[in-house]
DNA sequence: GATGAATGAGTGTTCATTCAT
DNA sequence: CATGAATGAACACTCATTCAT
């Protein structure tokens, strides 16, 4: 019955990510997984070939919501500036609903698990946004170099910032994040 | 009776820093790393109080070890640009000699551990950095704006280029390395 | 899937006992109780949540069957002294058969474990005991002195007498079991 | 220097006892009690062949004192029963003063150590008790049954009376002592 | 004599996974 | 499909004892 399975399926993934923000990575075994789930463990086993296979499939799922909704009403005509604000607010505003997804990445990103990601179908999900980039350093308005250094001047602070680990005083008002978007924009722009 | 052994202490250290790189923090088992230190796992116990004092003090003995490293040659004189691209060298300079020092500290910040560090304590190491910056703000030369979004832009990048996991294609060389300084210096200043 | 295996909770019981009465409570380890029920260490922890449930739970049942063969055929229209012979020889005729569970009952209760049974429950199995006693007081043929003095001359010397390592010359002959009964009751009668 | 062995003796023997009461038998290992002695582990084993030597000599040693304060102002003129009545009250008065020394004798007598006491030789230590009982015997105030009998109704309620995990509500009050001993007496006289 | 360092063997417990139903 | 039982291997840690000074 395929209803039955999706429901499963959904209560493994939900399972896998409270567990993970509540005990951590390291402490999330598949019993207690299976049991946040309400699930067997050996269910587990009929739905994914092995502990890695769920939390990599958590991970890709969670990766592709968050490409959805930050890309939503996705507009090319735009300015770049413009284009990259509103991304930047979506993102902003995925994160502060699902501050359990972030913290999941994190820990996800940082564990040995990370390898076994096919990093370039990721990498897909937000294509448009990288020809958005590609674009802006055509037409002269964003820097002309490496593509990762891009990468990690505009997207990784807000992650950074959302991390209560890394910045545990900090808060995440609207003047905040128009404050570091302001500044991602000037690290990028020419 | 047999005197306490810095070089046991030094080949923990090592051991600790070195199986994290290689196998991850998760797998690093307290046997594992007594044994690539060619010391019993009774002994490491004789030094640490516990697997997490071990992996503590592993952590802070590398942030002690950078700041140092980080802050040679430190002159408040020079104007706040130079210095902080000063800095910026070193870092880059200590982070390729030490590339396994950086994923320790990675893998450990992204640990439940963390919340067992003496933050406080560690931040006195970069005191003089904290006050340069201070200094730039009160000069209006650097954005006054939250701290937490300031160290963000200027010392993240460098750690997240710097890992292998995050930015598989990139290459530490001196053309990005100045790129990047540019673009922290672009977001930062005024 | 498998089903709960009532002779593998026999198997901890039996191992449980025997070990204690052959290497000592101290000495009976987890490991050491598995490989004597023919299980896996793991597999103990299926049907007990920890070590100490598995020693509490198999001093509660020995104390549970005792009570059960102790006031097999209790009448309470015999005679005070009558009632209580008999449950005397009763008690003498159960501690020859399991010597095992009697010295298990010692050591366990000598054990920091004690603390974490129920005793209220455990003395409702000897309820109808407690009332032929209290019976006596009120008809004046039992002295009316604290309670737990009562229990320790009528009950006490039967475990002490059992205990090879406090009586090692002792035998428990009839008519020793008698001089002894005939004691305890010159002990306890008005 | 003879003094100061001395001294480690006694510390070694507070230390024992002190801890054998405070976190029971099986957890009171060498390096706690070293440690609360004031001395190294090795130093024990200057003193001492192994743990068991410690323990065992620690028992005996408790005993021996016990049988001087009991068998203080010991007379045999008087008659039986005020003799057994002196040396009862010297005993609860013991008890009451040394609690901690009853509690190591029982923990020691349920572990496998006390298989490694020369018995033989402790009974010596109460060689003149012994006397009294058999004179009763011979002169017919006392029933002639089994002297472990005997015994175990003299002299082990008060034992276990004063044991609190065996006896938690009983209190050792002046009337419960008499009562104690008068039922004693019941029990052994003809 | 006295010591802290050092350790092999063990502790109780949890793990990811498979088995039998 | 779904399950709880079952487990070998591993975990962090402590033990009684010996070694080197």
């Amino acid at each position: 019955m395929r209803t039955k399975d999706d429901d499963k399926i959904a209560a493994l993934f939900g399972a896998t990510v409270k567990l993970v923000n509540e005990i951590g990575f390291a402490a999330s075994s598949v019993s207690k997984i299976a049991k946040e789930a309400k699930v067997s463990p050996a269910t587990l086993y009929v739905y994914y070939e092995n502990k890695e296979a769920l939390l990599v499939s958590t991970y890709v799922e969670i990766k592709r919501e968050l490409s959805q909704v930050v890309l939503r009403d996705f507009d090319e005509g735009r300015p770049i500036r413009d284009t990259l604000q509103i991304v930047w607010r979506n993102l902003f505003e995925h994160i502060s609903n699902h501050l359990d997804y972030f913290r999941y990445m994190e820990q996800f990103s940082n564990s040995p698990y990370t390898d076994q990601v096919d990093h370039a179908r990721l990498e897909r999900f937000f294509e448009p946004l990288a020809q958005v980039i590609q674009r802006g350093i055509a037409e002269k308005i964003i820097k002309d170099v490496d593509r990762d250094i891009l990468k990690v001047f505009i997207w990784h602070p807000v992650m950074v910032l959302a991390n209560p680990r890394l910045c545990q005083g900090f808060e995440m008002t609207d003047k905040n994040i128009e404050d570091a978007f302001t500044m991602a924009w000037d690290a990028i722009k020419l």
